[in-house]
DNA sequence: ACGACGATAAACAGGC
DNA sequence: CGCCTGTTTATCGTCG
């Protein structure tokens, strides 16, 4: 896949079916009324430099860094910050300071060296003991990895790096952390490439099938701990329902129908699949809309291959577990590519402020696919 | 009361 | 030998 500028399709050439629920959201910081959003990135750069950002901005990409690899610059007119609230991308983990301090994945500094007045403001959301059990910080220390598999090392690490309250906390939780990556089912060890083996023992990654469940255990400890009730009430489809695509995008269609997760209203993960079997998208995807100012945000779609698409050479990622995506830049906005060379409708769909995470997630695919899981 | 689940502690083995 | 990693067992608290 080439990562050069395209002249954009104006339509959905092949046909592809995206199942299950789906959230619509988008992040309250930048509005646009009409037309394609201005981003604030110009041109785009991976990953964003925080300088290049107004202070609102920042905010928002701290508000969705590092768990997000998406961040979304467009809003909802008429729509509460709650209406917007992703609950597939991961970034409303950081929208509140008692779940998910707002700070960078890079090394924080150290409270220490923090003005008195913004550590005193900082101390008790940020040191109180995080309500996420071990597993969803396992799981989300390996989710925000570049290719999803962490040591263990790194794993103590990114849980410090943004729950402080880890800092100062005795060593025993690291021994919980060992004990549930042993004792859960959802974590996996992989032994390390011995050609490039750097430090001891293993790495860990999260087993697909068990990762719908921890995502939703992980969404369901914010909406419980969140006072947004909102996010409670947020419209999804239904068994039955079904969402066009909108614009050209006929052959588009989420429906509800084969919902994985049933009709809850909670449930906003989407699979990504091949037609046999379910599989999980590496990254999220907030998928914009400008046509209609929405923005569809899909934590994992399940995607189908449709008849049409046959006699068409074999994806040699169909049966990894994981959907080859590719992006590129033209102008000011990168587009999704998604597998077999479908190209959503690219004025339909924009990707705001890909990482550079996600390009190496993308590259890592083929590690994945070839060394198998 | 019961079981499921999670947190915590501890012991132990193996590798570096 | 010390540390890290990984496994296993046990105990306790919470919750439905």
């Amino acid at each position: 896949m080439e990562n050069s500028s395209h002249t954009l399709p104006h339509s959905c050439p092949s046909p592809a079916t995206i199942r299950g629920p789906l959230p619509l959201s988008s992040s309250p910081q930048h509005t646009s009324s009409n037309g394609p959003i201005s981003l604030p990135l110009s041109p785009i750069s991976f990953p964003p430099s925080p300088s290049s950002f107004s202070p609102a901005t920042a905010e928002s990409v701290h508000s969705c860094s590092p768990l997000s690899h998406f961040t979304v610059s467009h809003c909802l007119e008429g729509q509460s910050v709650a209406d917007q609230d992703d609950l597939t991308c991961l970034s409303w983990l950081h929208q509140r300071g008692d779940l998910l301090p707002l700070q960078p994945l890079t090394k924080m500094t150290p409270l220490p060296q923090q003005e008195p007045s913004m550590a005193s403001q900082l101390l008790p959301a940020a040191l109180s003991k995080p309500p996420y059990s071990f597993s969803s910080l396992i799981f989300m220390a390996i989710e925000d990895s570049p290719q999803k598999r962490l040591p263990v090392k790194d794993i103590y690490e990114w849980i410090v790096n943004n729950f402080p309250y880890y800092r100062t906390a005795t060593g025993g939780w690291r021994n919980s952390v060992r004990h549930n990556l042993s004792l859960s089912k959802s974590f996996r060890r992989i032994q390390r490439d011995k050609s490039q083996s750097v430090g001891k023992g293993s790495l860990w990654c999260v087993c697909p099938e068990y990762r719908p469940a921890l995502l939703e255990v992980l969404r369901k400890t914010h909406s419980y701990h969140s006072n947004n009730s909102n996010l409670l009430h947020k419209p999804a489809l239904l068994e039955g329902e079904s969402y066009k695509m909108p614009a050209e995008c006929d052959s588009m269609e989420i429906s509800g129908q084969d919902l994985h997760t049933g009709p809850d209203p909670l449930s906003h993960t989407l699979f990504l699949s091949t037609a046999d079997s379910p599989i999980l998208a590496e990254n999220p995807l907030c998928l914009l809309t400008p046509d209609h100012e929405e923005l569809v945000t899909m934590e994992s779609v399940e995607y189908q291959q449709e008849e049409v698409c046959e006699d068409m050479e074999k994806d040699p990622l169909s049966d990894s577990g994981y959907i080859e995506l590719h992006y590129y830049e033209s102008q000011q906005y990168q587009y999704l590519v998604l597998p077999d060379d479908t190209e959503l409708d690219l004025e339909t769909v924009e990707i705001l402020q890909l990482d550079a995470e996600a390009q190496e997630a993308a590259g890592s695919l083929l590690d994945l696919a070839g060394g198998g899981y």
